[in-house]
DNA sequence: CTCCCCACTCTTTTT
DNA sequence: GAGTGGGGAG
C-alpha cells in the first residue's frame, strides 16, 4: 500500500496531475494541506522531479514551517531544498540578490507599518499637506492599494489628471517614493513590486527563475492580489506548471488589495486549467458544516459548492446571549474552565475567535483573574514595541547608513542631549546638500549655527562608528550586547525603576535570546548568520508563527488571524451587528463588503472541530462609549434546529430599573437608526438615562476607591461627574469612562 | 532641552 | 480607555 492510497479519489486525482495549470477548490477542512504534500512527495519520488525545482508558496511562515514539515517525514530525502515560504519572504530572497539591478543597494531595509507612517509624516510636512484633510494612514492606504495594483506614481498621476485630491495625493506617492529610494528602503508592498518589476525589465533573471521553479504551489490562492498574481503569472509561463490551492468563500482580504477574481477567472487565464473539486470535510460536525454551508449560502457570485462530512451529527451548536460583554467573557472563561476541570480537553483545545483586537482585552482580564494560561495572537508586534524597535534601529543604523528614519529614532535615544533645533539644522543642510542625514552628521562641522550641538552630534557619531567596525568582526549577539552597554540603554530604564521598565527589559532579554537563536539556526543550516539576514527575518515575522501546539493555552485571535487553523472547541464572540458585521461594512453602500463579512463568519464557524460557541451581549463598551446591539445578522441565518436553545429565549431575570434603561436605549437606538439616513452614532449611548448616582452619593471606582459625588456636570453626551475620593482628593471624570458604582 | 499636562483622535481586519 | 502631539513651564 502505497502513502496516495490514503486520499480520497478527489484528492488522488489532485495529486496525480502534476503537468499544466490546476485550481483546486478545496473547501475548508478538506485535506488541502495533505493534497500539498502528498503532490510534493509523488513529483519527487514518483516523477523524479528535482526538489530544487518546486516552489511552494504560503500565506504565514507558520504554515510553511508546517508543511515542510510534514513533506520531510513523506519524503526521505532532498525536502530541504524545496523553496517553502510566503510571498513575502520569497521576494526578499530574490532582491538581496538581485535588487541592485534596479539601482537598490542589496542591504536594503524593510519598513514596517510604524516606519511607513513616520516617514508618511515627513513626507506630508514637507509638501505642506494638512493631515487633517488627507490623513496619512488614509494616503498610505491608497499608495499601498496602487502599489497593489502596479499602478507607479507616474500612472497614477496621469489617471489623477483633473482631479485635484487625487493629484495631491499622486504627488505624496512620488514622494514617498524618493523618500523610500533615499533610505534605501522598501515598504512591504514594493517587496512584490519590485520583485514583478525585476522580471519585467531583466529578462535573463525571469528567465533563470523560470528554470529553477518548474513546479510551482500556491496555497490559499483567493486571497491573492494582483502583484502576486502577475508575480506567480510570470514565473509560471514558461512551463505552465502551476497549481493554485484555494476556496473562495474563504477569500477575507480583499481590504488588503486580495482579488477574487483571480481564482474566479482562473480557468479563463489559464485555459486547459484542470478544476478539481474537493467538498468532503474532514474536520468538522456534520451540525457545524450545516450551520456553517447555511450562513455562505447567502452570498452571490460564488462557485457552488456545498461540503459535506461522515463524521456524524455531534453536538448541536451553543448559542448565549448576554447583558454586557464582561458577562460574556466571563462566561466563556468558566465553561473553558469547566470543561478542562472535568477532564474533557485541555486549554490549547479551546479558542476564542472575535472580530476585532480590542475584543481580547476584557478575556485578559478574566483569564488573569481566573489565572488560566492564554496567548493572544495579533494586536502589537513584538517587533514594533518601542524598546526593541530602538534597539534594532541601533542595528539598522549599522547596517544600512542611509535609513535616516532609523538613525532620527534613535539620535536621542537613550537621551544625550540632541534636541530638536540641532536635528532640524542638521535635516535642512542634508535636504539642501541632498544627501543622507546620516551623511550630514558626519560633516557636522560644515553646519551652520549648530553651535554647542555639534559636540554631541560629534560623539554620536562617532558611537555609531564604533559599532560599524564591531559589526565587522563580533557576531550579531555580541554587538547588540555592546550596543546596549555602551549606550546605558538598559541602564536608563533600570533608573526610571517602574514596573513598565522592568517588562521592557525584559523584552530586550527576549530580543537577545531571538538573536542568539536566529544564529543558532545559521549554524545548523550551515549559512552565515548576517546583520540584514536577522533584520528581515524579523521584518517579516507575524504574530501567528509564534503559536506553539505545545504549550497548553488557550488562543484568543481575530478571525483573520484564525484563516488555516483548527480548534476542537471554538468560541465565536461577539456576534452582534455592528461590531461582526462591522458598523463600517453595514453602513457602507456596497453589499460586497457585508459578503466578505459573512466570508469571515464562514471561516470562524469552520474552524471548529467537534464544539462551536456562539456568543453576543447587548450591550458593550467601545472607546469609553456604551453600545447597545442587536445579535448578528449571520446569526439569524443559522437553522434553528442546530442551536441549543438553552438559555437563548429565556428571559434574563433583570432588576425592572436596568431593564427599562435597557428597553430606552434600544428604544433610541431604533428610532436613531431608522430615521437619520447616516447618523454619526448609530449605536451610541443616549444621554437620557443618568449616570445612575447622584450628588451626595457614595461611589467605588477601581483605582480611586470610594469617594462622595460633589457635582455632576452635563456634557454634550456625557456627564462629567465631581467626585471626593477618600484617599487621593477630588477627581473629575467622565461618567462613561470612570464606570462609577453606587455603594 | 526636557518634562508634564491637556486636548484630541481613535471606529476593522494584516504580510 | 489609550496613545499621541502640542504648548507651556522650568
Amino acid at each position: 500500500m502505497s502513502i496516495y492510497d490514503t486520499l480520497n479519489e478527489q484528492q488522488k486525482e489532485a495529486v496525480l496531475h502534476t503537468e499544466g495549470p490546476l485550481l483546486i477548490l478545496a473547501g475548508a477542512g478538506s485535506g488541502k494541506t495533505r493534497v500539498l504534500t502528498h503532490r510534493i512527495a509523488y513529483l519527487i519520488e514518483e516523477q523524479g522531479v528535482n526538489p530544487w525545482n518546486i516552489l511552494a508558496i504560503t500565506f504565514t511562515n507558520k504554515a510553511a514551517g508546517e508543511m515542510r514539515e510534514r513533506v520531510d517525514k513523506l519524503v526521505g530525502f532532498g525536502a530541504e531544498s524545496i523553496w517553502v515560504s510566503t510571498f513575502h519572504s520569497t521576494c526578499v530572497r530574490i532582491l538581496r540578490r538581485h535588487i541592485d539591478l534596479l539601482g537598490y543597494d542589496n542591504n536594503f531595509t524593510i519598513y514596517d507599518s510604524d516606519d511607513q507612517k513616520t516617514l508618511m509624516k515627513d513626507v506630508c510636512k514637507l509638501l505642506q499637506i494638512d493631515t487633517k484633510i488627507f490623513k496619512e494612514r488614509a494616503l498610505l492606504s491608497t499608495i499601498s492599494h496602487a502599489k497593489d495594483e502596479l499602478i507607479t506614481p507616474e500612472e497614477f498621476r496621469i489617471r489623477a489628471e483633473g482631479d485635484f485630491s487625487q493629484k495631491k495625493i499622486a504627488e505624496v506617492y512620488e514622494e514617498y517614493e524618493k523618500q523610500l529610494r533615499a533610505n534605501n528602503a522598501l515598504d512591504f508592498d514594493d517587496l512584490l513590486v519590485k520583485t514583478v518589476q525585476l522580471f519585467q525589465t531583466q529578462a535573463d533573471m525571469l528567465e533563470y527563475y523560470q528554470e529553477r521553479f518548474r513546479y510551482i504551489m500556491v496555497d490559499e490562492y483567493q486571497d491573492t492580489n494582483t502583484v502576486q498574481f502577475e508575480l506567480i503569472r510570470l514565473l509560471a509561463s514558461k512551463y505552465r506548471n502551476l497549481c493554485v490551492v484555494g476556496d473562495d468563500d474563504q477569500s477575507i482580504y480583499k481590504f488588503r488589495g486580495a482579488n477574487i477574481k483571480n481564482i474566479l477567472n482562473f480557468e479563463h487565464v489559464f485555459e486547459d486549467a484542470k478544476v478539481i473539486k474537493l467538498e468532503q470535510n474532514y474536520r468538522s460536525t456534520s451540525n457545524i458544516l450545516n450551520a456553517a454551508n447555511a450562513v455562505i449560502r447567502n452570498n452571490r457570485g460564488r462557485k457552488d459548492k456545498t461540503l459535506w462530512t461522515d463524521n456524524g451529527d455531534g453536538e448541536k451548536l451553543e448559542f448565549r446571549q448576554f447583558d454586557t460583554a464582561y458577562d460574556e467573557a466571563e462566561y466563556i472563561v468558566g465553561d473553558i474552565r469547566e470543561h478542562v476541570d472535568r477532564g474533557e480537553c485541555t486549554y490549547n483545545d479551546n479558542a476564542i475567535l472575535y472580530r476585532t483586537n480590542a475584543q481580547s482585552r476584557i478575556f485578559e482580564e478574566k483569564f488573569v483573574n481566573a489565572n488560566i494560561p492564554y496567548k493572544i495572537v495579533g494586536g502589537i508586534n513584538f517587533y514594533a514595541r518601542r524598546e526593541i524597535k530602538d534597539l534594532l534601529s541601533y542595528l539598522k543604523t549599522v547596517d544600512n547608513g542611509q535609513d535616516d528614519l532609523a538613525v532620527r529614532r534613535i539620535i536621542n535615544v537613550p537621551k544625550r542631549g540632541i534636541g530638536l533645533t540641532s536635528i532640524n539644522r542638521v535635516q535642512e543642510y542634508a535636504v539642501r546638500h541632498e544627501v543622507g542625514f546620516y551623511e550630514a552628521l558626519r560633516a557636522v562641522d560644515l553646519i551652520p549655527n549648530i553651535g554647542r550641538g555639534a559636540s554631541k552630534l560629534e560623539s554620536f557619531v562617532a558611537l555609531i562608528e564604533h559599532f560599524k567596525t564591531d559589526a565587522q568582526e563580533m557576531s550579531i549577539s555580541r554587538l547588540m550586547k555592546e550596543i546596549i552597554e555602551e549606550t546605558g540603554y538598559v541602564e536608563s530604564l533600570e533608573a526610571e525603576d517602574s514596573e513598565e521598565a522592568e517588562a521592557r527589559i525584559e523584552n530586550i532579554d527576549e530580543l537577545m535570546s531571538k538573536i542568539v537563536a536566529y544564529e543558532d539556526t545559521c549554524e545548523e543550516m550551515n549559512e552565515p548568520s548576517t546583520l540584514s539576514g536577522f533584520l528581515e527575518e524579523v521584518a517579516l515575522v507575524a504574530d501567528i508563527d509564534s503559536l506553539d501546539e505545545n504549550s497548553d493555552y488557550v488562543v484568543l485571535m481575530t478571525l483573520h488571524s484564525a484563516k488555516g487553523l483548527e480548534f476542537p472547541h471554538v468560541y465565536l464572540a461577539g456576534l452582534e451587528d455592528g461590531i461582526f458585521p462591522s458598523y463600517m461594512t453595514i453602513t457602507a453602500d456596497d453589499p460586497e463588503e457585508v459578503e466578505e463579512e459573512r466570508r469571515l463568519c464562514y471561516v470562524g464557524i469552520t474552524r471548529a472541530e467537534k464544539a462551536l460557541t456562539l456568543t453576543c451581549a447587548r450591550s458593550r463598551m467601545i472607546r469609553g462609549e456604551t453600545q447597545y446591539n442587536k445579535m448578528s445578522r449571520f446569526l439569524k441565518e443559522i437553522p434553528m434546529e442546530l442551536l441549543s436553545t438553552g438559555a437563548v429565549f429565556e428571559k434574563e431575570k433583570e432588576e425592572p430599573a436596568k431593564q427599562a434603561a435597557y428597553m430606552q436605549a434600544r428604544q433610541a437606538f431604533r428610532t436613531k437608526a431608522f430615521t437619520a439616513p447616516k447618523p454619526a452614532r448609530q449605536f451610541g449611548t443616549p444621554a437620557g438615562d443618568g449616570p445612575g448616582y447622584g450628588v451626595g452619593d457614595r461611589v467605588r471606582h477601581m483605582k480611586f476607591g470610594e469617594g462622595t459625588v460633589t457635582a455632576i456636570v452635563e456634557g454634550g453626551r456625557d456627564y462629567e461627574v465631581t467626585v471626593d475620593f477618600d484617599g487621593p482628593g477630588t477627581k473629575k471624570m467622565f461618567a462613561t469612562y470612570a464606570r462609577l458604582q453606587k455603594v
